[in-house]
DNA sequence: ATAAATGCAAAGCATTTGCAACCAT
DNA sequence: ATGGTTGCAAATGCTTTGCATTTAT
């Protein structure tokens, strides 16, 4: 499935890319990282983009999340954490919430299986959203 | 997003596509049902097959469910239960487990959302691949 | 009778890839 | 100099959609 590569350069674009990831909370899409990526590297490609992306994704430096929508959005932050998903907006927010490592040796108990990691994600209503209903009620 | 649909109608093939759906635990993906369900169908289209797998979805009848892999995989039983995906084979197995509602009161608090439901999934290893890797050993 | 649903094929769209040029090592 | 990386554009592949026809109500 992922060719194994070789060794791996260091590169403007790759810098750039990373950097913009870890610069925000939003859990932007890979269209939304190379329109910023662009306001640096005018010349960049879409390509080159989804590339580093998945490069990313593979050496565990950031997080890819696929939902339900036909795109994934990415994570610079790469150690596991919870996700809150708005169902109205689409908004992605962390979860404040350790990570309960222990359902993991149960589910390893449980179906004979090897746990390495698992995810977790609340589907709901934002405070935003939230409060737009309470206002136009 | 969703139009809204009047009434829906009962026809043979949504009919089919939705036992070959609760008659499998293997969580197939929309091609997989299509095979099916053309064994009994044999004009059925793969059009028809996707259009009847959203409705069921927004009707909640069935869950669909999207990994990082590039397509959905459907589940048959629409209740919340836990997913366990093997990162070897990507085989998609249903996790014994109850439900913890509580967590999702516990982000509620913590957060100042409404969450409606939430989605664990664990990653890892399943038996089989486990034991084939124990005799390649 | 009426509009939902179908089959078919074309279109959409996020993502991937082939290739020649480029550049980090 | 070597081969990983890029930009570009074409290709891929899952999913959706337009339309004429069929079919459930």
């Amino acid at each position: 499935m992922g060719e194994v590569r070789g060794f791996i350069r260091r590169t403007k674009q790759r810098e750039v890319i990373l950097r913009v990831l870890r610069s925000t909370r939003c859990h932007p899409t890979a269209e939304w990282v190379y329109q910023q990526v662009r306001r640096e590297l005018p010349h960049v490609s879409l390509g080159t983009v989804y590339r580093n992306l998945r490069i990313l994704s593979e050496t565990g430096e950031v997080l890819e999340l696929r939902y339900s929508k036909s795109y994934s959005r990415f994570d610079g932050v790469a150690t596991n954490h919870y996700h809150f998903v708005c169902e109205r907006c689409g908004r992605v927010e962390d979860v404040p919430m350790p990570v309960h490592e222990k359902m993991d040796r149960a589910v390893e108990q449980l179906m004979g299986v090897q746990v390495r990691q698992h995810r977790l994600e609340f589907y709901g209503l934002c405070a935003r959203c939230l409060a737009a209903d309470a206002n136009s009620r």
